[in-house]
DNA sequence: CTGAAAGCGCTAACAG
DNA sequence: CTGTTAGCGCTTTCAG
């Protein structure tokens, strides 16, 4: 076991109190500063901790304390893609002002893993748990949440369990792409989308869908792709459809990696169909791609914030926010065909 | 004090084996799946574990095991920077082959806030630590490494002590971009870096003098502007050398962040300069930028196997991995003006 | 203001 | 194969 080797000599507690000539109690004290401590004794024990180099061992404090830790767990697909660690980064600027600290760990979009994830940082006694879930069964949460363990869902919501989540307006930024594509006259318009068992996936082609028949056009089930989970897919996904006769004037693609591959797939194109994103993303401006933005790290931060309400012990119903989206006109939906 | 509330009430090991009848030991064995169990007793102890949602508890566990946890720090400038989060998912990816965890939190490129991070990690009882390091100062770390602690450098070399690191091949990098660029004919080259004060930065700088004196060009310091940390202050410096009279032909980034800041620079512009990024980006090839790439993920996995040999009790002297870096000509280095 | 005792949940060491 | 004892490093009673 890699982990456990022998532990050093790490100067404990005990330690300090012998060279500053207190009791163990009187050093603990101290050094956390509550009061109570004659300023003589403290800067005694904190020139002993000094010159030990003393650091109080969290371990035994949180074991002391009831176990519970001051982590926070974060499970995401993939923390290398941009959206989520955008997210993670939101999450960590609003734990961190409440002296929390994240874990952060990558699913890989698989269940099995997800749930193995899970359990690790349950034995690690986590304070919370937040999570862009893979799983369509949730029931493994079921104990711990009454157990009352906070956990905050986001992105994709559980569609078995009522649980806090932050989740994105799906069908309102859908909604706003198509009629945007619809008003510049589009009316073959296509969607490459992500693995279709996702919730957000589900809404975004129930709100293209929507979308559409308020325009009256039907006619768009073959300009549909899914189960794109990378950008290779995508721009496979992308060739597919144009190759479609007639071939849509207009694309539509629901995620940032998508967005990418679709943008590969038509590269030097001398016919290029109209392009709206779902996410925004760097560069976006220089290649004049509009997109369907929100704010990830806002995704990350409100999470936090429903985590840190729930441990100041907010009861109540189960809370779901929804961060809104915005259309942002850079010329690609112009394009016509 | 936020992390601490009541532990709820999760089930023990007493509990356990309170349960199945029989000892707390016993209980432990079984279901750490050591030998010496009958397999009638393990199935009763995890019978019972299973039926009361038992999960062990690492904090206790960690305590009892020498008070090291299985956890390793890494301290990055930004977590939502996309090289650094693919060096924290490569980390990851070969962490978790060993059975650590990652956790990671941001530095925000201030020295204060990555020693008060170290020093939250020390106290959590990391098992070893990867930095991306913002300090010009690394005395705080000398006590921690005396006691043992692997401390692996990421990115950036330490100036003030020796110790293992992970870095990429700068100057041969560098070197090929600016010969690529004279190839090409490019005689007035200038260059946006980030922090001077970034040993990346220097390195990178000191390669592109030696480069362009070894085409015996020296006429190059009105071109090179430095201290960009992001995009936007890329996007201001690029304007600013493309102004000086005669304007440079070609311009050299130093990272990603100031390619995506020298792009919005020269957006629209007719008279674009020939470019060239240190750092490989998303979208890339899509804008047919010049690039001298490297593998971040494989950053991490070194510096996460650089730690993993250390805890394996590998002692000698701190290692410098160099990681390879390859230009990937996409066409913006000829763009002649 | 300070100290002594107890114990968080677990596992290593040593008996049975 | 199983159980008992001790203690990781700390903080919370409860007495001085």
């Amino acid at each position: 076991m890699v982990a456990n080797r022998p532990a050093g000599n790490r100067p404990t507690l005990r330690q300090v109190a012998a060279l500053s000539g207190v009791s163990l109690k009187t050093a603990s004290r101290a050094l956390n500063g509550e009061q109570y401590v004659s300023p003589d004794t403290a800067d005694k024990v904190r020139a002993a901790a000094e010159q030990l180099g003393f650091r109080r061992n969290a371990i035994a404090r949180d074991l002391r304390n009831g176990g519970r830790s001051s982590l926070v767990g974060l499970i995401i697909s993939d923390l290398s893609n941009p959206f989520y660690s955008r997210v993670a980064r939101g999450a960590e600027r609003h734990l961190r002002r409440a002296g929390l600290q994240l874990i952060s760990a990558s699913s890989n979009e698989d269940s099995a893993l997800e749930q193995t994830l899970v359990a690790e940082m349950l034995e690690r006694r986590v304070s919370a748990l937040l999570i862009v879930t893979s799983c369509s069964d949730h029931g493994y949460l079921d104990a711990e949440r009454r157990l009352g363990l906070p956990v905050v869902f986001l992105d994709r919501e559980p569609a078995d369990i009522v649980a806090d989540a932050v989740v994105l307006d799906n069908d309102g930024g859908m909604r706003r792409a198509v009629e945007h594509l619809v008003e510049l006259g589009h009316r073959r318009i296509g969607l490459v989308g992500d693995l279709a068992r996702l919730s957000t996936h589900r809404e975004r082609v129930a709100a293209f869908e929507a979308a559409l028949a308020a325009a009256d056009i039907f006619d768009w089930h073959r300009y549909v792709r899914a189960d794109c989970h990378d950008a290779a897919h995508a721009e496979r996904a992308v060739r597919e459809v144009l190759a479609v006769d007639p071939p849509p004037t207009a694309l539509i693609t629901t995620n940032n990696l998508i967005t990418t591959g679709a943008l590969r797939a038509l590269r030097g194109l001398t016919e290029r169909p109209a392009l709206v994103g779902f996410d925004d993303f760097d560069l976006a401006d220089v290649l004049g791609v509009t997109v369907v933005a929100h704010d990830p790290e806002r995704m990350g931060e409100c999470g936090a914030e429903l985590i840190l309400n729930r441990l100041d012990g907010t009861d109540g119903p189960p809370r779901r926010v929804m961060l809104s989206t915005e259309l942002i006109e850079r010329g690609s939906a112009e394009a016509a065909s």
